[in-house]
DNA sequence: GCTTTAAGTTAGACGGATCTAATTAGATGC
DNA sequence: GCATCTAATTAGATCCGTCTAACTTAAAGC
């Protein structure tokens, strides 16, 4: 849980009381019950606790009210949840029921800095002039409809959803010119300047394409690549720009042991 | 928690064996503690607990082994993982130890279809050719050394993080043509095509600046609004797609009651 | 004003996840 | 081969958040 403050269900309740009031309801144990989706006898105990940390006036049969404190508390993740929500609709194109179940996770555990961030960003696609929106969804309209983009169903990768043992290494940095003749990979983005970045995906390097180093010159340049069933020639400055995601584990299968078993 | 599957604690835990096999270590009782940070007697029963689940092969006193179905999984975790805090640090920006720690609670929750969504939108911004990492941490850097797109530090809104009683309705759309004259209002953002919303950033119509609705003609066109102290005329086009945060809220202060009281 | 009903509370139980303290199993030393 | 030490497990307790079932209050009807 997090540290010095109270848990998510707490939270949760307090953001309920603070919607039902919001609109003009009074709080009372049996409405919020009904939305938490929950018996009327887990509201009351939650209830005890929140006044316990001075979120709440709670009385005995009469119903809820917030304090300062707890209006603040309420406001702030109420803020997060919408925004969260909004982000992941209007930007990133996730359908709007599923926006709702994820904002009402990322509410109670994103971190100020990360909220703030992301505040940010939103305010940057608005206002940069570029119409990232716009071109962001024929983007991902192109990728939906050739699968292209899709990890889980380019051939080479049933991955990370459903199929296999395997995982891209995200985070680690290996560039293309890492890879030794014969040794493959797949390409996880491209980070060069505008011209060299066109002249790239003009010649196929796209996220998520399988790539193999062929051979290299001695001294790194020129480099010679198979990508897409065809051979390519590129400089050294190219294929340091292109990022590869790193080898795939695959862990060794256990084999079935004796003894005490569970499961 | 998540309906048909395992909690959030044997996620971790499944998490940390995998790490720890994939590190070429074996998995013993104390080296998982250690990770998560607890006592060895909390490990047995949650060990028991992924071998009932079938997601790895427990022997009593033997080292851990991870099933097929717990390598998936497990693989999908991690991968969610590091994506998460990849795209949370390379494109947002934000800090390191912060992003490993969102990534944490993430990694738990995040639907499949926002997953697959922020990993579209990841490659999109690599491949679009419009250099939006660089162009948004210019824009960041700007926004932070003035404060000026910061929430929590611009005058009219101590919200959200620490200070009031307010939040931003993210969600609702009004548009600054809805506001009745005298009537104030934060904007949202902009909503229009690329020369119509360079004239209004040119203006000083940006994100967070507090805008009050002056007066429109009788049909609505043109409009007198008031910006940083002067006042701009604007054409109804303009103003339909200048999108204003909704009247903050502000719940009544509960008047100190009596009776049975908690807290 | 008494009865009925709906809302709210209490009592008691349970499951998950943790802890401390005590115990057992295996490996190591001599 | 016995003593020792470390890793692992069990026993027993606690806390949070939930449940069902029983009870209490207060309001509504008559």
């Amino acid at each position: 849980m997090r540290i010095g403050m109270i848990s998510e269900s707490l939270e949760d309740y307090l953001e309920i009381i603070y919607n039902l009031i919001d609109e003009g309801n009074i709080a009372r144990v049996k409405d919020i019950a009904a939305r938490k989706n929950v018996s009327m006898s887990s509201v009351t105990p939650a209830l005890r606790r929140l006044a316990k940390e001075g979120l709440i006036k709670y009385t005995l049969r009469s119903d809820v009210e917030l304090t300062g404190e707890g209006k603040k508390l309420a406001a702030r993740i109420v803020d997060r949840h919408e925004f969260v929500k909004h982000f992941l609709v209007s930007l990133m194109k996730v359908p709007e029921a599923i926006a709702e179940r994820d904002a009402c996770i990322f509410e109670h555990y994103m971190s100020p800095e990360t909220f703030r961030r992301l505040v940010v960003f939103f305010e940057f696609v608005d206002t940069c002039g570029m119409d990232i929106r716009d071109r962001f969804e024929q983007y991902r309209r192109n990728m939906e409809s050739t699968g292209a983009s899709d990890p889980c169903t380019s051939p080479d990768c049933r991955n990370t959803e459903m199929g296999s043992r395997h995982r891209r290494r995200w985070g680690q940095v290996k560039t293309l010119l890492m890879l030794k003749p014969g040794e493959k990979g797949r390409i996880a983005r491209i980070q060069a300047p505008g011209a060299i970045r066109q002249r790239l995906i003009d010649m196929g390097v796209l996220p998520n394409v399988e790539i193999e180093m062929k051979r290299a010159a001695p001294l790194g340049d020129p480099i010679e690549i198979k990508l897409r069933g065809y051979h390519l020639s590129l400089r050294k400055e190219e294929a340091e720009s292109i990022i590869i995601f790193p080898a795939q584990i695959e862990i060794r299968e256990p084999d079935s042991g004796s003894g005490e078993y569970y499961g």
